[in-house]
DNA sequence: CAGGATCCAGACGTGGATCCGT
DNA sequence: ACGGATCCACGTCTGGATCCTG
């Protein structure tokens, strides 16, 4: 099935995490425009209607497995790819999206979604400050990170009390002011989105969608860590 | 949010099975030509790779509730729509797609997926002899049908008898074979395609998915009842 | 002949995230 | 600031069936 038709120039499968972390690391102090241009690709006027936009620009220019769902961005590596959108001043902007909420939840922290996205994340901080043209933004210093033993604490923590909430269907108190680093909020089309789950009882419900995020409060310490802050 | 680009004239949804069986009898002795180009459709050369093109067609000249999925076709009155291709003797050619195989299996025949396909349908005879073009293949007499007493009783055995080897995992003995008038076949893109099945142990197998279909000789005895062979 | 294999269109779900009103 | 709402791409599934080889 030799694909004939260049929609767009594709890099590749990182073999190591070495290789992979070195590609990265030449991207560092490149523009989005230079990344488009060697990929092929237009840039959106904006990222109103391209909000996955920059992440699935990075996949492409890393050899990441392109959009093979439930699996690692690199597959063969096991290393999870997450764009880090920075403001004016170089701090994360945006929450981080790690998963969506899963039908049944795993029973243990290692067995969980959330733990197999985040045990090995390069992240790539990219500007995204709305002064920017999106062309111009750069790109920064990447990350190959695991969490450390006090984060994974707390990340246990919070999974731990989301996952009771929803499993006891307290879907009326969970917000997203629950977790400390970890929080769980709509995820969907638009708010009228509804999804059959089926409770412990065997009961059906509709429900809103929901996603688990990291807050900005934790990537933030990630940069920290990662001594990319001053 | 109105749709300003016209792909093809659609009818309304019909408010009565009489209304609906109305317009299907003005169809009768037409030839799909004639309902292509009054829906501003183009006619495919071959069926091999449009084979589901037929039917909706018919579904839209006749208002049917276009691709809302696990509804029945006229979501309004409750009524599927299954054309019946005909042969050069004016009999069925085909046996009669019903529905896939679910995951659960309905805990008895009335609460079934096949019965609520086969309830209430609407059969329209095409003919589908190889010999004549597409273009020149006419519309027979529409049937408004509901399964005869018989008829359920041995629908409802075959339904029961299939139902039990696919909860019991038989596949290996579950052939096309089996059914009187129902039998239950492979329904996928190619055989290649495997579906993840979890059996009352709660365990995890790869099976090929199945649907079940009326086979021909059922549905000639339905044009029979409904006194079209001579 | 008919059981097993296959094909398309459109809906739906998931993964990529950012938007935006309070 | 940030919690809740939203947006695109694309892989997968479902519903419409007919094809095709032994």
């Amino acid at each position: 099935m030799a694909k004939t038709i260049v929609k767009g120039v594709t890099t590749p499968p990182p073999q190591t995490e070495a290789e992979l972390l070195q590609r990265a690391h030449h991207l560092a102090g490149i523009s989005l425009n230079e990344i488009a241009q060697q990929c092929n690709l237009a840039i959106p006027q904006s990222l109103q209607f391209k909000k996955g936009w920059v992440g699935q620009l990075l996949e492409q220019i890393l050899g990441a497995t392109a959009h093979s769902k439930a699996k690692p961005d690199f597959e063969l590596i096991d290393v999870e790819l997450k764009t880090l959108p920075l403001n004016h001043k170089l701090l994360p902007k945006e929450s981080t999206f790690v998963c969506t909420v899963p039908q049944q939840m795993a029973l243990n922290w290692r067995n969980s979604q959330v733990w197999k996205k985040l045990k090995r994340v390069l992240w790539i901080p990219v500007e995204a400050s709305k002064t920017i043209p999106i062309a111009e933004r750069r790109i920064g210093t990447p990350i190959l990170w695991s969490p450390g033993e006090k984060q994974e604490t707390i990340l246990q923590q919070d999974w731990q009390e989301l996952c009771e909430m929803l499993t006891l269907g307290q879907y009326a108190q969970l917000t997203a002011r629950h977790g400390t680093y970890l929080q769980c909020r709509p995820k969907a089309a638009h708010s009228q989105i509804l999804k059959n789950k089926i409770d412990q009882q065997g009961q059906s419900h509709f429900i809103v969608p929901r996603g688990f995020y990291l807050r900005t409060s934790f990537t933030t310490q990630v940069l920290q860590d990662a001594q990319l802050l001053y």
